[in-house]
RNA sequence: UGGGCUGUAGCCAAGGGGUAAGGCAACGGACUUUGACUCCGUCAUUCGUAGGUUCAAAUCCUGCCAGCCCAGCCA
């Protein structure tokens, strides 16, 4: 009765942190009646991008799966770049996307009393110490691969750094005079445990909390507080962060508090030809290179958003590539796949023409109108239909007439018979060129007997095209981006220099149906083989419509 | 050179002793009032590599090779 039909969801069978948490979660298993936990911990330091996609379904999407919850969470422990800007848009980027988290928003910063306690009785104990080692100093005395670390304080006297501390705390000392370290292991092969430094002092105003503190607790102190303080169970991260799991669970094994999350790291997204760094994509935001974080060329959220990409495409796109551990770099391709796919289902059907040339029917009656009645979504009936004029007068597009026809082309020429789409079968009969060559208009004669476009007598048409009513057009701007933001050469290393700016052609004097020039902003339309547009949030207006292209159809004709 | 991690098709990715899922891309073909969509078909005798254990190995064992991450007072 029920047809199998595989959801996105079961695609990829599994991953591997499922299968931790279905084991963590079962009798027996290290959270056996606890429900799952997890965070996202965005630093409030960029836009939200694609690869941060990845990461949210994960995070939300686990926990929803194992009916659990998932925290949204400000890691603010670094004064440096942090900016509320970035905590709205943060929040808006994730609500678009579909997730929620009620009431559970939180800053990291909101944790910093607790953490400075934990700080202080670390000391206490003689898990940490005051070290005035300058940054400098502090490099040359790490060791190496082979060689162990040095650290000359500490086995300073826990009243002693005890006093320095609190001293660091009543901002009596300049930025980098000294630290506070963790006392764990100078000569671990893994650099993470050499008496890592936990607390710095930064006299840089906070974005939320002023000058309230001047020291800072590092990330691989405050990141494991954060997550127990909060009840995670699972703290999901990225690869880069496994050598720092030995010093999460030293952290979680020494500090006197409930909960013992568990770190499972997996490997982040990468996309060929897409730069996936924040810190790059800050630098063409500061640059000037792009127009903003929301530029159509920019993989962030809301540069995707703008483009016209739907969060349902982008989330199957995340669901569909699968988590594991090897570093994988996947086809730009499979991205634009899932939201053609989205698209086709959802996005609504009008002509366009991008590049108009003039079309007369000679034999169609000058000053007639008619009205022809034309799906908005053959995938959907329920999407309804919409009225389209037609006349004497039409606009085609420019390269759907050749004069003289390449082999394989059936579209409009001389003597070749097209259907303009839901309206009549009509026959070129020739065109008009300018002095200098280029075709001015194309002169067709229409079939009465074809009205809506079909063929009475059974005769086959091969083409049908789209056109749009010169006397009711509107013009539009039309922006074809063909890719993202992109490096030539993923091999490249650093280059930033050598950014692409994503192909980029702006059309004017593009003529739409005029009920598009009111079009939503972010409401895709499939522009009838020329791919999926959607109006422009921020340059559309109603006199002048601007469309930005998500993504074009696949054409097959191109290839011969 | 020390530590950690990873190798399954052009790209993702399941599978964890019983004879290589699925998706993208590509290529055929059918259908089509979008050269789109849809549909059907093809696409790994083999899982980095060399040995070993076994009736049976992508799965277990050993060696080797390759790639990624780590020496911030970033996250």
């Amino acid at each position: 009765m029920s047809e199998e039909i595989k959801s996105p969801e079961e695609e990829n069978s599994g991953n591997f942190i499922q299968s931790f948490l279905e084991e963590d979660t079962a009798p027996g298993g290290r959270f056996e009646g606890k429900k799952v936990h997890t965070r996202f911990p965005p630093e409030p330091n960029g836009y939200l991008h694609i690869g941060h996609a990845k990461a949210i379904c994960i995070d939300f999407g686990m926990a929803e799966k194992f009916g659990g919850i998932c925290n949204l969470r400000m890691d603010d422990t670094n004064p440096t770049k942090e900016d509320d800007e970035y905590v709205d848009a943060i929040k808006e980027d994730i609500h678009w996307l579909g997730f929620s988290w009620d009431d559970r928003f939180f800053y990291a910063s909101d944790y910093f009393p607790k953490m400075y306690e934990l700080a202080e009785d670390f000391i206490r104990r003689g898990l940490a110490y005051v070290c005035e080692l300058t940054p400098e100093q502090m490099h040359d005395y790490r060791g190496d691969l082979t060689h162990p670390a040095k650290s000359p304080y500490r086995d300073r006297p826990v009243e002693e750094s005890l006093d320095l501390f609190q001293r660091m705390k009543a901002g009596k000392f300049e930025d980098g005079r000294m630290t506070l370290r963790a006392k764990i292991d100078l000569a671990s092969g893994n650099f993470n445990l050499r008496d890592p430094v936990i607390y710095r002092i930064n006299h840089l105003p906070h974005h939320r909390l002023g000058t309230q503190w001047c020291i800072y607790p590092m990330y691989d102190f405050a990141h494991p507080i954060e997550d127990a303080l909060e009840g995670v169970t699972h703290s999901l991260c990225s690869l880069e962060f496994e050598d720092h799991r030995p010093l999460y669970n030293w952290v979680i094994d020494h500090v006197n508090l409930p909960a013992k999350p568990r770190q499972i790291e997996f490997a982040r997204l990468n996309i060929n030809n897409t730069v996936m760094s924040k810190r790059k994509l800050r630098t063409l935001v500061e640059k000037g290179i792009v127009s903003g974080w929301d530029d159509p060329r920019m993989p962030t959220l809301c540069g995707l958003r703008r483009r016209g990409y739907t969060p349902a495409a982008i989330r199957s796109f995340c669901e569909r590539i699968g988590v594991a551990k090897v570093n994988s770099t996947v086809d730009s391709a499979f991205l634009e796949h899932c939201l053609r796919e989205d698209l086709n289902e959802h996005a609504r059907r009008a002509m366009a023409v991008l590049n108009p040339v003039k079309l007369i029917l000679t034999n169609y009656p000058e000053g007639k109108t008619e009205t022809f009645d034309v799906e908005n979504n053959p995938e959907d009936p329920k999407a309804g239909t919409r009225k389209v004029s037609f006349s004497r007068e039409l606009w085609m597009e420019r390269e759907d007439f050749m004069e003289v026809p390449a082999k394989k082309y059936f579209r409009m020429f001389p003597g070749n018979e097209v259907r303009l789409k839901t309206a009549y079968v009509v026959k070129c009969t020739g065109c008009e060129k300018d002095a200098a060559g280029n075709v001015t208009v194309v002169y067709a004669e229409y079939d009465p007997e074809t009205r809506g476009g079909s063929t009475p007598d059974g005769r086959k048409v091969k083409s049908t095209i789209h056109w749009v009513d010169a006397k009711t057009a509107v013009d539009a701007e039309i922006r074809l981006y063909d890719c993202l933001f992109t490096a030539p050469d993923p091999e490249a290393g650093d280059y930033m220099e050598e950014l692409n700016p994503g192909s980029l052609v702006t059309r004017t004097g593009c003529k739409v149906e005029p009920w598009l020039a009111g079009a939503k902003p972010n409401e895709s339309f499939q522009f009838l083989r020329q791919g999926y547009f959607c109006a422009d949030n921020k340059d559309s207006t109603p006199e002048h419509p601007v469309f930005n292209r998500s993504v074009s159809l696949k054409d097959s004709f191109k290839k011969k």
